[in-house]
RNA sequence: GCCACCGUAGCUCAGUGGUAGAGCACACCCUUGGUAAGGGUGAGGUCACGGGUUCAAGUCCCGUCGGUGGCUCCA
């Protein structure tokens, strides 16, 4: 006699075992009709789930009107959805494999392995979109079929589908005392596939759905195992929100900064001159130079020493610290210096022995530095060090070089060539935990000036399973500590992940979503004890003996490139006026007023703002049509009017009319004070409204 | 690096093996217009690059380079 618990806190009571369908069924036809699901205790099933003692229950359905789809709703709708595509695959394709199809994020995948010789291209989604339609309107129920592991498995090895196989002795290994298949339709007769569900009942509940790309993926996530066709789909209640979602897609590319990019003039990477190397434009240069002079003014405040150091150092130099030979597959391959490269041509070296020589060190060269942090030590090291000196604090603006693999490389977001805004601070352990909270304010300052408030905060903390680090157990207790205590004064979201440690420390990383949904990590503080040891350092403590620093790499930003890369896309190129490449633009209404145009533009100039003229012969709806889509902040247009009154008439960015006109003194003095100050409204409050745009 | 797709004017894109196209941008002319596209004329191309098939290739095939998405990596 089951006695069920509903969200609302009533109970039903069940003469014997039920099923959540025949829950939703005592409680109305509408909800019987409604229902895809359930969560019972907290575990997500299918309507035909046994229940047979008290329970928690929740059915789940499909939205109402314009409510958002239920997050359950959504799960058991791609899941299915995964699997109508996989039968309609296997229509198309007979000798296809099926490995592996749950929902992701925005849809669900299906990895499939394809026989020698067949692929799947763009080109068949439309015949797999009409199987896939052909079996949701037959709304056929999607049946469940429970087997022992051992008739599951024999079944399977009939069948011969070792991926299969695979998954259903990985299902037994974590405990399965029996396999499930799903039918859409009758067992014996219709499609199936070996899953541990759930699924909604039936497929005509998978209303809207969408072959969406396909790409390659491997077996296991094992770049060495068997290479697979991964087909993504995305799937909704019905066809209006699937319709939504693929204009909000839409939407997410005109955000793309690589589309911005180009549009705006802010950035360029050339063919010529390489992969992943980015060519900062006159525009581009303008934003990246004031974050860098943002950030140079909170530097000067905290006590930081501005450095720089050369783009290339000896081998011998990252044979210390490590990086070489160790990440050589990341690294552009070293220059042998000229002398030795004669010698080695005399003598007949092979690019093989070339490569060996160098890995060796019987041969010296330079490397193109994939990290500031040794240079930056041997700054350090170069003379001795009190613990009174303690902490030094080395900044620079550096660039370095990683040869990352070609399929990675994305717009400024994955590139070969950046610049960190980079330090190191060398601190005795006791210092760590303040060096880290001034860290993170820095990294607050720039998240709240840029009005950044959507980012994830990762404290990577050690395996506890694992042997690969360097340091005492008991210093890195406290190294992770201070990082937890530091991500605390964040305040709001943060989480811990084991394993995600560096070998040498512990780190707290920053990590944003690009337009498309991609994650990437911006700014990071990471404790290092294993550089200081490699590089021998030391500092003379009060003791008057020699004691190790500890190291704290840090970059607010992460890098230029990809912070940049960011904001375009965060602000959607309509940056605030301090970043804004191009803070005014003059428009005379007509050549009549040109004379007093050019006055306002002198003025402004002279005031130091970025402001241009534009005199061109379009009319006036053209050229602020124009400057609209450049996304220029503030338009000052100037007729007759304004230069008898002596005044503009503002234009700002995002509003359908001028906000009024102002005696241009008035403008110049608020332009100023709301570019100096990096913040948003000053000009709009000239007009009574200091709501930002 | 791997798999799939893509590469035509500065940009966005049409183009069925048979003479290279449009819109925007650009230049010039007309227009002097008070708030998101006034009109006209013109210039602009080794159809990514290199081979091949064919009477004939932007179009078909192979290779290279580059881009996109995903996988794998990411000190």
């Amino acid at each position: 006699m089951p006695t069920l618990t509903l969200p609302d806190g009533s109970t039903r009571t069940f003469d014997g075992p039920t099923t959540p369908a025949a829950v939703a069924a005592d409680i109305g036809p509408g909800l019987a009709k409604a229902a895809l699901g359930a969560r019972v205790d907290g575990e997500l099933v299918g309507l035909d789930h046994a229940i047979a003692k008290d329970a928690e229950i929740a059915l789940i359905t499909g939205p109402r009107g314009k409510n958002p789809c239920d997050a359950d709703a959504l799960w058991l709708i791609r899941h299915s959805g995964a699997h109508i595509m996989a039968e309609a695959v296997q229509k198309v394709f007979p000798d296809a494999m099926l490995v592996y199809g749950p929902p992701v994020e925005e849809g669900f995948y299906y990895d499939i392995a394809m026989p020698e010789g067949q692929t799947i291209s763009s080109d068949d989604f439309e015949k797999i979109e009409a199987e896939m339609e052909a079996i949701v309107a037959a709304d056929r129920p999607f049946t469940r079929c429970d087997m022992s592991a051992d008739d599951g498995v024999s079944r399977l090895e009939q069948e011969g589908s070792k991926y299969k196989i695979d998954n259903a002795r990985r299902a037994i290994e974590a405990g399965a005392d029996s396999l499930s298949w799903y039918t859409t339709g009758t067992p014996g007769e219709h499609w199936d596939d070996l899953c541990r569900g759930p699924h909604v009942p039936s497929t005509g509940r998978v209303g809207g759905f969408k072959v969406m790309s396909v790409a390659a993926s491997h077996w296991h996530g094992d770049a060495d195992s068997d290479r697979l066709t991964r087909l993504y789909g995305t799937a909704f209640p019905d066809r209006k929100r699937l319709a939504a979602h693929l204009e909000q897609l839409e939407e997410a590319k005109k955000r793309d900064h690589r589309v911005i990019g180009r549009k705006l003039g802010l950035f360029r990477i050339d063919d010529m001159v390489g992969q992943g190397l980015i060519l900062w434009t006159p525009k581009g240069a303008i934003i990246r130079q004031e974050l860098q002079d943002f950030i140079g003014t909170e530097l000067k405040r905290q006590n930081y020493d501005p450095v720089f150091t050369p783009h290339i150092g000896k081998l011998d130099l990252f044979r210390t610290s490590g990086h070489f030979p160790y990440y050589q597959d990341s690294q552009y391959p070293p220059l042998v210096d000229p002398d030795a490269m004669s010698r080695l041509v005399d003598e007949e070296c092979s690019c093989a022995d070339l490569s060996n020589r160098l890995r060796e060190g019987d041969i010296d060269g330079y490397l193109l530095k994939p990290m500031n942090c040794p240079m930056h030590i041997r700054i350090f090291d170069g003379e001795p060090r009190s613990y009174r000196d303690l902490p030094v604090r080395l900044a620079e603006f550096g660039t370095v070089y990683r040869y990352e693999q070609s399929g990675e490389l994305g717009g400024m977001l994955r590139v070969r060539g950046f610049t960190q805004d980079d330090a190191h601070i060398f601190c005795t352990e006791e210092q760590v935990q303040d060096e880290i909270a001034g860290c993170l304010e820095l990294v607050q300052i720039i998240f709240k000036t840029l009005g950044i408030d959507s980012f994830d905060v990762r404290v990577g903390l050690r395996d506890p399973n694992a042997t690969k680090y360097v340091g005492n157990p008991e210093v890195w207790d406290r190294a992770e500590d201070a990082c937890r205590a530091a991500a605390e004064t964040l305040g709001d979201a943060w989480h811990a992940e084991e394993g995600e440690a560096a070998f040498y420390g512990p780190k707290i990383d920053f990590i944003v979503r690009d337009a498309i949904g991609r994650s990437w990590q911006l700014g990071t503080v990471q404790v290092d004890y294993n550089l200081p040891e490699r590089f021998d350092l030391s500092y003379i403590g009060a003791d008057n003996a020699p004691h190790r620093p500890v190291m704290i790499h840090r970059a607010p930003f992460g890098s230029m490139e990809r912070f940049v890369g960011f904001l375009i896309e965060h602000f959607a190129g309509a940056f605030p006026a301090w970043l804004a490449p191009e803070q005014v633009r003059v428009l005379p209404v007509s050549e009549k007023s040109s004379d007093y145009a050019s006055n306002v533009y002198r003025t402004l100039r002279a005031a130091g703002q970025r402001v241009t003229l534009d005199e061109g012969n379009e009319r006036l709806q053209a050229r602020i049509r124009v400057a609209a889509e450049e996304k220029i902040p503030y338009l000052l247009i100037v007729g007759p009017r304004d230069a008898e009154a002596g005044t503009v008439s503002v234009r700002a960015r995002g509003t359908e009319r001028d906000l009024g006109a102002v005696p241009l003194q008035a403008f110049v003095d608020a332009i100023s004070t709301e570019t100096e100050d990096r913040c948003d409204g000053v000009v709009r409050g000239l007009f009574g409204d200091s709501d930002p745009a």
